[in-house]
DNA sequence: GACTTTAGTCGCAAAAAGTGACTAATTCGC
DNA sequence: GCGAATTAGTCACTTTTTGCGACTAAAGTC
């Protein structure tokens, strides 16, 4: 019970799988191996020989059946905050899922992001990381279109993004941005939502583009 | 030899100590502990009850004297690729010092980004992505005053900022977007260089302002 | 058929960014 | 001492980008 290394493993890879389910995040949770009262991350101690990356996709393998769309690390954690397993480190990985595939297998289930059960320490400070990364790197991958099924209309689309950022987005500016990334296209299927206008479908789908000529951003206010 | 995880420790704490070298990027090698022939990143094998923040802050008080004024994680490294301890995963760290205070103890030496000895195959990827995280918080963290001593010209900001973006800016435009961002200000002296007009000295500082009412952003290329 | 609801577009005004030319203060060569 | 060279710092103009309100379009509802 002390802060001593396990024998089995020197580490464990902890995945924070994230869907958007209605108007939030979710993300998935289990309950824990060793303390079945207590919810987890899903997690596995990492075997030899193994890379981190197909690790963590094994892990979200086994929570949904199917490895996640997209995948990035955050980062090693350990700093004596205590973790299911009572390993020294755990790697951490978010991946995201479109919540069209987003069934879980027994003993999992999607949890509001706002409304979480307790985690111990570091699976929180986990969950707490996986956000920032998101937020962080919204502008700079696809993450929004990794969240939504193949095929998806505008509107959908620029939801999911006031979703991840917090805040409303202005229509016509939204689709002027995105014009200008050249990043989806339009497919010829129109999606009759009963009230309304039809809206038409579009898919993922970036096109070559020059660098855009920007000189610096100091988009930082504090240190 | 083969994959089979040290018995001493479970991981390693790596560091790229980075510093501006005139007109280069360089980070600090030392001599491999294990391979004396081959030049190494400064790296420490996992104490007990030791935080990463705290271990990668001693690797480089060991090289430098001092731990460095700002430094981050890059993530952990493991996928099979040998590193100097032979030890299963590596997590790394970047490290910025401003290059007035960067004189190395014995037995390092700072190389220049663009001319780096070969390293081990896992170092050899953690400096490609600390360039990588240089790179992309470069507008979302004070990285270039980070590495200028506490008080410096605009021009030698702007020539860091150059440094670190790999392409020119405009001076005029440079200084209004520092200008908006009410993050420098003057102190009341000045530095006369030997020819041309003495430049006035400024000092990071912060100050609070209005997050900017941005809409989105898609700055990414490719998936 | 009038009203509501959602999709999609237009065009103006304001803000931000790119750029060349200008002024200022110093050293160097003579 | 004086003009050329060099670096700092600013200005004013143009172009691009962005915010935003108002508009048209196509469906359902009553």
């Amino acid at each position: 019970m002390r802060e001593r290394p396990s024998r089995t493993s020197p580490y464990t890879v902890d995945v924070v799988l994230v869907t958007a389910m209605g108007n939030e995040l979710a993300i998935l949770l289990t309950r824990g191996s060793t303390d079945r009262e207590r919810w987890a991350l899903p997690w596995r101690a990492a075997q030899v020989g193994e890379t981190l990356g197909t690790a963590s996709a094994r892990v979200a393998e086994d929570a949904l059946g199917d490895p996640p769309i997209w995948a990035e690390q955050i980062g090693a954690f350990g700093d004596a905050k205590r973790h299911p397993s009572e390993v020294e480190i755990s790697v951490a990985f978010v991946g995201l899922v479109p919540h069209r595939t987003a069934s879980p297998i027994t003993g999992y289930t999607w949890f509001p992001m706002r409304d979480l059960p307790p985690l111990s320490p570091r699976q929180r400070a986990i969950v707490e990381a996986a956000t920032r990364t998101i937020q962080s790197r919204l502008d700079q991958a696809p993450i929004a279109f990794r969240l939504l099924p193949p095929t998806f209309t505008l509107s959908e689309l620029q939801q999911m993004y006031e979703l991840l950022l917090g805040k409303r987005l202005h229509k016509a500016s939204f689709r002027r941005a995105l014009q200008g990334a050249w990043l989806v296209e339009p497919t010829d299927e129109w999606r009759n939502e009963g009230r309304g206008r039809p809206a038409q479908l579009y898919r993922y789908s970036p096109k070559k583009r020059r660098r855009p000529h920007r000189g610096v951003r100091f988009d930082f206010l504090y240190p």
